[in-house]
DNA sequence: CTGAAAGCGCTAACAG
DNA sequence: CTGTTAGCGCTTTCAG
């Protein structure tokens, strides 16, 4: 218990009032230079750390970011803390996680945590930064929000993404730099917005290639390994199959590893498998999986900044968006022909 | 923001001082039920909530749990928040998740945040659980802790863990049950205890069911893919090779069954393969692996649960513990020879 | 069983 | 550039 230090103490010791030793902790200006390194020297002496409760009673806020999550997968989750921790902890802010109950009534699990808790901020994640009964609540609250590649309504607040179709597209233009002419494609949930975006970016690189997207190349998926598996199964079982196939995330191109595997299809010899998501599991297959990174805790990062600038709250102009740039991870799971 | 409601408002509304309400909201005792039932009244009333910073500078608590993990799996990290959270929720108390970076001075990182944000409680997972400068400073903060299936010093704080070598024991048992005799077993990270733990379990078992433990069945790994890819080749590319493979993680277990592709050998008709951990790898590969799920989310609440309760305080007797149940959750993997 | 008074440790005005 | 005075919304004494 040696936490008793208060900001009296510090301001005994450096002979000025509490008022100064709050001016040099929130970095106001008008204080001597000279003032405020006894104060900071005074700090240091008595390892004094502002009580955080006492803060956000008194002032505006609270040091607190929440990140909201609703079903994602665990390796996203963990990337979104640690991306926006890095940021907040620049400037002395904790995050706070909320899981959210997507069965239940999300909206009236948001409104109690904002009373109790005064968050300067909060992230959201998909899918239940789409949940609009939730962003009605943060607005009647009058949190500010980031979310995280929203699927609807993006205008509506601010943002950050990545940009899918140009991922999905230079992974097309990886495959047909490779040689592949034949490429099969494995769309995701239909409901989730990421899904079209791809499958766009891989129609459009076939077309500007001047390669034809045939109807029985393309397979529903709905971004699960069941899905993909069963998808690959009509895709590869059959004498006229394609040399390469790209699934529209990594679970379900794991699903056409397995198919492959099956068929005794020698990946990559024989088919080449492209995923999207760089899920932990695209390195815990052999040979491990040629895909997509989304820069998640940079994302996340970046949401945090908004949020701790300030920068979310624009009168009248379009909410602020970050669009980061992705990266192909090629491995061993592609490559030429034969 | 609507949340401009205070226990006043609930104090004029139901006719009583702000004691009595503090009373109800913390259901101390010594209020008539009648009265209690009026502030509830008015309290539902007004959709009132006690803010958290006003509870936490006047009171001895602050509603907040801390989580602190240090590169863990991400499976992992999400499943520990989710079981706290779970527990913590019935109380009111929220939930701060503090990454910390186990290249630098962790107990430095983690003493400013027991400073600034007074938490009522950690919880530890592995591997932070197991560094005695972490565990200094919450002592000297005087801040209790729970750790989560701790290698060494079990007896030296509260902690919550599940039973390694029954696990490990049971395991075998099923491959023995299946008509295996000759087993083959991959070890983990000599530095993790639960390693020791899971070869104990595997050797008690081959020897109370008569079977020889062979040395060149037993294989070092790191609990990574690639240990486990490497360790495979040793005990499968030969004429001579076990019939079954039990593997201390799942990671390594996958990379077994890349050995086994590889070689041809059909999974698991004529090997089987058993996995430890139920990480989410493990139904992503053909045929599903056979592993032992740890229960992690009754494990994170329990932690926070003896938390809640005070009950890590305890004088001069043994810290309290929790020994949970595993699972054995058998798929595809594993089968009878043939 | 209930209430009045006194802060918790800080920031927000406003004076100087 | 610096200090003074008020609270923030609760819990904690301590009286009734």
């Amino acid at each position: 218990m040696s936490s008793k230090v208060t900001i009296h103490e510090v301001a005994r010791l450096s002979g000025v009032s509490i008022k100064t030793v709050s001016r040099v902790l929130n970095r106001e200006p008008n204080v001597k230079t000279d003032t405020r390194t006894r104060v900071q020297e005074a700090v240091a002496a008595l390892n004094y750390r502002p009580n955080i409760s006492a803060r956000s009673l008194a002032g505006s806020k609270a040091y607190l970011i929440g990140v909201f999550f609703d079903n994602p997968s665990p390796a996203y989750v963990t990337d979104v803390q640690l991306g926006a921790i890095a940021r907040c902890r620049e400037e002395g802010y904790h995050l706070i996680v909320e899981p959210l109950d997507s069965e239940g009534d999300v909206a009236a699990q948001v409104e109690p945590m904002l009373h109790t808790l005064r968050m300067d901020g909060v992230i959201l994640t998909p899918p239940v930064c789409d949940n609009v009964a939730v962003l009605d609540v943060l607005e009647a609250e009058g949190v500010p929000y980031v979310r995280l590649s929203p699927d609807q309504d993006q205008d509506r607040s601010a943002h950050v993404r990545m940009d899918d179709v140009r991922a999905a597209y230079e992974m097309t233009a990886h495959l047909i730099g490779l040689g592949h002419t034949d490429i099969g494609f494995i769309k995701g949930h239909p409901e989730h917005g990421a899904s079209h975006l791809r499958y766009e970016g891989y129609v459009t690189a076939m077309k500007e290639h001047g390669h034809a997207v045939r109807e029985d190349r393309v397979e529903q998926g709905w971004f699960s390994f069941r899905s993909g598996f069963e998808a690959a199964e009509r895709l590869l079982d059959r004498i006229d199959r394609p040399t390469a196939v790209f699934a529209s995330n990594d679970d379900m191109a794991l699903g056409v590893m397995a198919v492959a595997n099956r068929l005794r299809l020698e990946v990559p010899q024989t088919l080449s498998v492209a995923g999207f998501d760089d899920t932990p599991g695209a390195k815990v297959v052999w040979p491990q999986l040629t895909t997509v990174r989304q820069p998640i805790q940079a994302m996340a990062a970046a949401a945090a900044d908004l949020l701790l600038t300030g920068a979310t709250r624009t009168e009248g102009e379009a909410p602020p968006s970050r669009l980061l740039d992705f990266e192909l991870v090629v491995r061993e799971s592609t490559g030429p022909i034969g």
